[in-house]
DNA sequence: ACTCGCCTGTCG
DNA sequence: CGACAGGCGAGT
């Protein structure tokens, strides 16, 4: 599940490499992503073009090519990663671009829940994904951002996954974050102190920054690989994603699992309070 | 401000 | 075989 520590790492991977290399034939699978993949869109927009930079904007990633733009996102399974042009293409490979030194750019998405649209650059500014998110928790101070919730009866687990809130924080790294806050995932935005609000503010930018550190979490699922298809070591780190059932590593008390919007929530019930 | 559907792989 | 994983947009 790539989040924003997850696709910072693979912008951190893919940038030295792809910046710099032209673009020298696109190809695509026919299956459509959360949008059509359009060959034709891609061929006009990425053919003879070169890379001059890779930016991330949330979760989502930009690579700005001259006067185009490609917007990438992971969705659940999606990886991006640099190959040798010509070796064998992973099945679920849906958008390969060949670049001018022999390697190939591989979008790869089993799940066809990501995103990956080429455009005019000067279309990026209004391109509506991109347009409504939130600031950067990881580059920005998010106690604005947090703030401006104060009214909200909405769980703070689901106002930290509102990317128009924060841009790029999803289900693992809302709940890590709310455990090192000492908050409960279930707990209304409104009933939440300031002081509360700037050590959640604190514990986010701290988590990803830290997950970012580890190369990004990758699950047991093996879903998660940065460009050269490494994988993250952050998950020996969670403290609560995915731990249901096992003792608190600061408590020793069992962690719990309970559904809060259709999505799983988990917490220590003595760390966190609401 | 909710729920649902999209999609595939894995696990019990 | 059903449940689950879950980001996001569409629908209600």
């Amino acid at each position: 599940m790539p989040e924003l520590p997850e696709v910072e790492v693979v912008r951190r991977s893919l940038a030295a490499r792809l910046v710099g290399r032209r673009v020298e034939s696109a190809e695509v699978s026919g299956l459509a992503l959360r949008c059509p993949l359009d060959v034709t869109a891609w061929r006009r927009w990425s053919l003879g073009r070169t890379v001059r930079d890779l930016d991330r904007r949330g979760k989502y990633l930009v690579a700005l090519a001259d006067d185009a733009a490609f917007v990438f996102h992971l969705g659940m399974s999606g990886r991006l990663v640099l190959a040798r042009s010509g070796s064998a293409r992973p099945v679920h490979t849906h958008l390969a671009l060949t670049l001018d030194d022999g390697s190939e750019l591989r979008f790869i998405d089993p799940r066809r829940f990501g995103l990956a649209v080429p455009m005019a650059a000067e279309s990026v500014r209004t391109y509506q994904p991109l347009a409504t998110l939130g600031l950067d928790p990881l580059l920005e101070d998010c106690v604005p951002a947090l703030r401006s919730v104060r009214q909200s009866r909405v769980a703070i687990r689901n106002v930290l996954l509102d990317q128009s809130v924060v841009a790029g924080v999803g289900n693992i790294y809302a709940n890590e974050a709310l455990f090192r806050a000492g908050t409960h995932p279930a707990t209304p935005a409104r009933k939440i102190a300031d002081r509360r609000i700037l050590r959640l503010a604190s514990a986010l930018k701290e988590v990803l920054a830290d997950a970012v550190s580890a190369g990004g979490t990758t699950l047991a699922d093996g879903g998660f690989a940065n460009a050269d298809g490494e994988a993250g070591y952050f998950a020996v780190n969670l403290a609560v994603y995915g731990r249901a059932g096992l003792p608190c590593a600061r408590c020793g008390r069992e962690i719990r699992r309970f559904a809060l919007g259709g999505r799983s929530a988990y917490f220590c019930a003595t760390c966190q309070r609401r």
